[in-house]
DNA sequence: AATACACCCAACCGCTGCTGG
DNA sequence: CCCAGCAGCGGTTGGGTGTAT
């Protein structure tokens, strides 16, 4: 029952802003590192971890509050796609936003699109009462908890929703975007592939890359209907960040 | 107005990886 | 190498708040 060392325990809960204040002035005249050392000598008693977690996810400077717009919103959904529960990383390409704070966004107000109207509706036969949250939205969420193999009556690597495949090859900010996230993340040249061409609503993994994979039966069915082959030039540079091994096209 | 339920989000927990002794 | 201490990450929890009945 009783303490063997009696050491003091670290307060817990909600930060009071006196606390916020304390920390903060803390962090300003002294600099970040050794949290636990932070605690101690700025003389709030919490734990090293909680003074860490209240910097970094409130009190430090430039943390944009508030709604996500239309394009944080967006930005999730893809980074999601391609790098899965990478919370920091997705969070490092937003400006402002913690990766707690993309994190619980996923979890509220993304992820449970996916399981229709959880909350009650004012009437429970009008499914469009819920909320007029864009079915697109809802589409691609739902679409990316799905398995890579739910597709089965057709050739692509991940399946998206018709009406918004498209063919051809990413464009040069779609390119952009991808060998950045990729630089920073891990992900294996085979996965990326697959990722980034669901990402971007491509439905073919390859569309993203060169021509010679073009010529694998397995992809026989493949039309271009909206590109022409010299567009494989803007694909150069995407290309040649993944390196040539044929193993990363799962061939 | 009261109650129950659902939602949101700040904070905590436990694990992993890194670093220095 | 091994170990301890720390930072950082993703998963989870729980209390406050909003909404429906």
């Amino acid at each position: 029952m009783e303490n063997k060392e009696m050491k003091p325990q670290p307060k817990r809960g909600l930060w009071k802003p006196e606390e916020d204040l304390i920390l903060k002035n803390y962090i300003e005249t002294h600099g970040e590192g050794n949290w636990a050392t932070v605690s101690k000598r700025s003389g709030l008693m919490r734990g090293g971890k909680s003074c860490r977690l209240r910097w970094k996810n409130y009190l430090r400077p430039n943390i944009k509050r508030g709604g996500m717009s239309k394009e944080e919103e967006d930005l999730i959904i893809r980074m999601h796609k391609l790098l899965g529960n990478r919370w920091s990383l997705i969070a490092g390409r937003l400006p402002g936003r913690t990766d707690n704070e993309v994190k619980n966004y996923w979890n509220t107000h993304l992820n449970k699109k996916s399981v229709l109207g959880k909350r009650k509706t004012i009437d429970s036969n009008n499914q469009h009462s819920d909320n007029e949250l864009d079915k697109e939205t809802l589409q691609q969420v739902q679409d990316s908890k799905k398995p890579s193999q739910f597709v089965h009556n057709s050739q692509p690597v991940f399946g998206i929703s018709p009406e918004k495949t498209k063919t051809g090859r990413l464009d040069l900010d779609e390119k952009k975007e991808m060998q950045e996230v990729k630089e920073e993340s891990s992900i294996t040249d085979s996965t990326w592939m697959e990722r980034a061409a669901q990402c971007f609503n491509y439905e073919y993994a390859y569309d993203i890359v060169e021509t010679p994979l073009m010529m694998h039966p397995n992809y026989s069915n493949f039309v271009f209907d909206e590109e022409p082959f010299t567009s494989y030039l803007d694909s150069f540079v995407l290309f040649e960040a993944f390196g040539t091994d044929s193993d990363q096209f799962g061939i």
